[in-house]
DNA sequence: CCAATAAATGAATGACGTTCATTTATCTCA
DNA sequence: TGAGATAAATGAACGTCATTCATTTATTGG
């Protein structure tokens, strides 16, 4: 039969759907009916909807972009792949609890990123046991930063409870006048910038 | 009628079905199954299951351990917070999707424990404008790890694909002889460590 | 003691992911 | 050319969920 289907065109079509709809619409239904299809006919390509997850995130790790590593000091480097890596996941938070459990085996892209990321800090001066526990620990706070980025601007109004929490409600006032005033981006700035001084001062040379 | 149910007994009902079957076995018929009641009793005294997971979110964060931050050196206190509060939502995963975008406003435990936090960075001597940002960064960073704690320990084996990854695979076995062996603890400790030294650095006293 | 109210029931609904027997089109090879 | 073999698409059906709602049941306050 001719062949409608094939992993790549689901891919982008899930992407599509995601980027219109959000994930709440990425229903197999809805993935089926944007490629002019049955749902049924999905499960010829794709084992089941978790694989199609899988496939949008191996699609989208190939989009961060690593490329410092070969071209600019260490510092850089890692600032430019972490908010390139922030950036794209905070728009696929549900996807950051599938990445975190999915072996890289079934990962080329990851792994790819994985290899590119290493020959950097080995590049850097590293130790090679240092290296794995360094971007590991990267990882985990980019993909945190990467959830702080969708809170609501309102997260920390304090409401009713301001006047027991006197404090707190001082310091987010601090930030501006106004009140909604959420610092994700000032946050995942400081953070990367302590992480990158403190795991940098782990290089020998 | 005899009020069978109530919201701490919700509560209660759904972290003991959560630690025997996980988030997968929360269901509001399997919830409504241990309180002895029909599913449709529970929606008398919860408005819908993402207000079961915001009870069971606010009841775990009543027990993140704070206390340091009234009685240890700054560096320790965070340290204590930050175990406490990964060692947690370790188990607890699903929910953390629902804490970075739930005000604090509707969580009176959360906005007591960052009152206190708040409270220790004001004594450790940090102007008021860089606590919350930095608390932000390092409550990224806990979630993260959380996330990572549950990864499968073979997650880094690059499998057939070894050879075209050398210096990472080599990375990964230099960790140990058993392949197996993904660092998430020591990580944890490695980037904590370089978070405390980089925030702790804001300090003006 | 009655009426108001809070709470529990059970049946029904609408998504959703997934399965499967069946049909349809294309390719291979004698 | 024609006959399998095969890959792919279909549509009906299932089971699982969360959620709604009309109804019933028990309790409480005046």
């Amino acid at each position: 039969m001719a062949a409608v289907l094939d992993q790549d065109g689901i891919t982008a079509a899930a992407l599509e759907l995601i980027s219109k709809k959000g994930y709440d619409g990425l229903t197999m239904a809805a993935l089926a009916r944007s490629l002019g299809v049955a749902p049924s006919a999905l499960y010829n390509h794709v084992s089941s909807k978790d694989e199609v997850l899988k496939l949008v995130e191996e699609d989208l790790m190939s989009k961060v972009d690593f490329g410092g590593f070969s071209t600019l000091p260490w510092e850089e480097a890692v600032r430019q792949w972490a908010y390139s890596y922030r950036g794209i996941f905070a728009r696929h938070t549900p996807l950051i609890s599938v990445i975190a459990v999915l072996p890289v085996t079934d990962a080329p892209q990851t792994l790819a990123m994985y290899e590119a990321v290493t020959e950097g800090f080995l590049r850097a001066g590293f130790p090679e046991k240092q290296i794995i526990p360094s971007i590991v620990a990267l990882e985990a706070y980019i993909f945190g930063a990467a959830f702080d980025a969708n809170a609501p601007a309102d997260i920390f109004d304090s409401g009713r409870l301001a006047d027991s929490t006197p404090h707190f409600t001082s310091a987010v006032r601090s930030l501006g006048p106004e009140r909604n005033n959420y610092p994700s981006d000032l946050a995942f700035s400081m953070g990367l910038d302590a992480l990158i001084t403190g795991l940098g001062a782990l290089r020998v040379s």
